[in-house]
DNA sequence: CACGCATTGTGAAACGTTTCATAGCCTCGC
DNA sequence: GCGAGGCTATGAAACGTTTCACAATGCGTG
């Protein structure tokens, strides 16, 4: 059913070696020979078998990039960007999604491995597969950890500082006046979460100020509204002034929970998001919040894990940390609060 | 370095094929033997190839799904019910993006071709590849329409009615007394845009009103916030008094164009999206949107691809048609306009 | 005219699996 | 005690490439 290079020499009138020749060195081959074989390919439809290419070659062409979440803007936008980068040089791009869930993490890169990808970019869910990862590295395989910086010298990352980022929305939200402040996000083992927690909570305490904390089980609108319920639910003497929330999704969800539950933002409570994704600024209030180089980091991250692939072996491994900046909007334009 | 069947082979003390059963027919191997076999294994770090597993078995385990716009929330939507499914038979998802260029998928279409995908979920960009996915279904790889009916009765299909959502969107304006009415979106060329369309168009003219086009260039924000300059520099007469746009990230561009531009909506001119993302309710002003079962798109496109990767050859074709569903928001609620 | 060299083409080996026909060994029933 | 038949394990073939050492051919040069 589906010819092989074989069935195209044969047509052609010439030998295996030749026709893999036309396709890959064409140079080396005759003109004329090589017109005759083209012929054969498109008369007979050959399509060459990526499998025992990569069989036989030893590597692929494709790299993975491993998400914690497809329907995240911000991710989409990182995909995006390495997604250029990987198409420009010949390449094919795979997206996986993790969910945020390890078992699906693991079970992904259990497959990715058995293709022997050229390359993985991946947000890890947590700190559970080091050894999973390091395996992929011993076997070749380039790992570059996206958003996500690394202690880790043997590999290289990509990351945005996330507790400046706590930090800048923290001390714009002590500017307005705001002492009693949450942050909303979760789960704390996500790193980005832990981090942008930590540089708000630092920012808040140098002001004697802390900041409690709402954990939610995911980054999603759902977990945002849901999290605006038990915020509405709190009497109003222990309503925080100010929230905090690790995404904007998570931001948009607390949004249109606290509209739902009767609370105006900015006057009853401020709101800032992370992120900046495109809806951000459409929002029903235009959100505030700490915006990231999405595509930058994607495209980055694709740029080294290819360098590092091409020259396998000596590689150094760099680690770039990009700045995150604050974006105020109305979220949090309100009037000036009190302080205390 | 990477150790294959053979030194685990050697290692365990086994034949070749004593391994191969190990992996694939565990109960066909002796259990003492099993375990030895797994021991060495687990001790050489063995990772089975799956490039060297496919050749022979003449079949992959990864889907692939090729949509317009990794970007857009519809799409990832879909994506996430088509990854349930094909991740829940064991199979791995690979998620490629057209950007709604026909060249890009023409190329995804060729490496997926080369890989011997096991199946193809694709929302085409135009009609240019029709002998590409002809050829694909010749060689054995079935092939499922998302979002897009399909004459071809030899291919199955899951579409929504775009007929009926234009439709919907448009009578829903008239029953608000509008009369010039346009439509947002492009290009024209990509087929569910043209439905949706016509379908606004018929209902409008069985009113005796006409519809304007706005053509885009693509179906992203940005291609909405321009529409919406255009707009705002038309003079107040000849501006429409509600536009229909082909998806929403179109119209969220709108509304944030119109918003700058000094217009209000819905009091100046009303909005209608389509999709009903997440996003859509969450917006400046809630959007009205004509919604689509998105997750149940791709799980019903995936379910369809399995069954009939299953039982290869024999297979009714099958054209599933949802019904879309007009969900009315603040952005069409203003005040009834005069007729005329 | 013979020699070396450049240009083309050849055929076999190798990549790491899966599959399949076969062989050895037991046990069971007669 | 012997043949039938069930378990296990074996080794070779096959999947479709790429690569590589080598052969054949033709050409210019000394």
């Amino acid at each position: 059913m589906a010819a092989s290079i074989k069935e195209v020499a044969q047509r052609a009138g010439v030998s295996l070696g030749t026709v893999s020749n036309v396709l890959n060195r064409p140079d080396a081959v005759a003109p004329q020979t090589r017109q005759r074989v083209l012929e054969a390919i498109k008369e007979l439809g050959y399509v060459r078998n990526d499998s025992a290419r990569q069989l036989r070659a030893g590597r692929s062409r494709t790299v993975a990039i491993v998400v914690l979440d497809v329907s995240n803007p911000f991710f989409t936008d990182v995909v995006r960007g390495a997604e250029t980068v990987v198409e420009a040089a010949g390449g094919m791009l795979v997206v996986c999604s993790s969910g945020e869930d390890a078992a699906r993490e693991r079970h992904h890169l259990d497959l990715l491995e058995e293709q022997r990808v050229r390359g993985l970019l991946i947000t890890p869910v947590g700190d559970d597969h080091h050894d999973r990862l390091e395996r992929l590295v011993a076997r070749g395989i380039p790992v570059v950890l996206v958003d996500r910086g690394s202690g880790h010298s043997h590999r290289c990352s990509v990351a945005v500082d996330d507790r400046l980022g706590g930090r800048l929305a923290a001390e714009h939200l002590v500017e307005c006046g705001h002492r009693a402040v949450a942050f909303v996000g979760g789960p704390l083992a996500i790193p980005q979460v832990a981090d942008r927690h930590a540089g708000a909570a630092a920012a808040l305490a140098e002001h004697g100020a802390d900041l409690r904390v709402l954990e939610t089980r995911s980054l999603t609108v759902a977990a945002g509204r849901q999290a605006a319920e038990s915020i509405c639910a709190l009497p109003p003497a222990q309503r925080p002034t100010a929230l905090f929330c690790a995404n904007d999704l998570l931001a948009l969800g607390v949004l249109q929970g606290l509209t739902v539950g009767g609370l105006r933002v900015p006057q009853d409570i401020a709101l800032v998001g992370y992120d900046d994704i495109e809806f951000a600024g459409a929002a029903a209030v235009p959100l505030t919040s700490v915006r990231q180089p999405r595509e930058q980091l994607g495209r980055t991250a694709a740029q080294m894990l290819l360098e590092e692939a091409e020259n396998d072996g000596d590689h150094d491994h760099r680690h770039v940390v990009f700045q995150p900046q604050l974006v105020v909007r109305q979220s949090t334009a309100g009037a000036q609060h009190p302080p205390g």
